[in-house]
DNA sequence: GCTCCCGTTGACGTTAACGTCAATGGGGTC
DNA sequence: GACCCCATTGACGTTAACGTCAACGGGAGC
């Protein structure tokens, strides 16, 4: 499969599929909706490995609460082939907008976390309570 | 519950809307499906903090990707009253399940980060090979 | 040549999470 | 007591993100 000279591996519909666990119909309509782009050989849909990329970036967006369209967003980020300065810099406010949405979204975790954590201590503690004492019993 | 002050503030739904930016409609399609709960006087509903945090907690949840069946299974697990130890055992394990989740959550925006941040570099070296040099443009 | 399996294109169905709209009613106020 | 504003209930509409189903086709194996 992977040959190191330049012949790039190519998945069907089917392994892309079965490698993320989501279904066929899901992957074509990305497809139909632009978000990953595929060769046609016969009708038949092949993917390369940075279309791949793509729909990898798709399912750890939406796992995050990012809709398609903003995954699309955050994939138009990393491809910026042949832009001139002004469109670099636009580029590069976006980024640094997902930066800091990704950033809240971090620390809104950290809260949740941290809020399990005193819930967890609070079930340990009335655990303790309603169990006899470990070491002394007279 | 140790309350010190006695009387407990009350906010209508138009307070909670637009305090958190929401529709009057959102708020009560959250209290038809129990996920938050209202005092009824002549009809109108009223929520007390409780409530209200409540709803803060269904809002986090969304930004982070969770629907609101799991936001409010979330919710139930910081209200355990008169549980014995089994279900609270059960609890514990919910608990630990859901950190494991926020967990994977955040390592995956951390490397959406990361890949955010060599995006940036990208960007900021290929505007500095089309720019003119700094220091000596003469 | 027939069957099986995978793939394709429509077309329509479905679910979550609300939006929108109509009819109704209570509470101030002027 | 008419007006206005906010709230409620019910009903239907909407959008995103697919699921499902039907009809069709290519190619591998027998």
């Amino acid at each position: 499969m992977t040959h190191s000279t330049g012949i790039e591996p190519q998945y069907s519909i089917a392994d892309l599929a079965s490698e993320f666990g989501i279904t066929t119909r899901a992957i074509r309509f990305y497809d139909e909706r632009g978000l990953i782009q595929s060769t046609r050989r016969g009708g038949v849909r092949f993917y390369n490995p940075a279309e791949r990329v793509k729909l990898k970036l798709i399912l750890r967006g939406k796992r995050l609460g990012f809709s398609l369209d903003e995954s699309r967003d955050i994939i138009n980020l990393y491809d910026h082939s042949n832009e001139n300065s002004r469109q670099l810099q636009f580029l590069l406010g976006k980024i640094r907008e997902k930066r800091q949405q990704l950033e809240r979204k971090r620390s809104e975790i950290n809260s949740m976390l941290k809020d399990l954590n005193t819930a967890e201590q609070n079930c340990l503690s009335e655990l303790s309570l309603r169990a006899p004492a470990k070491s002394q019993s007279a």
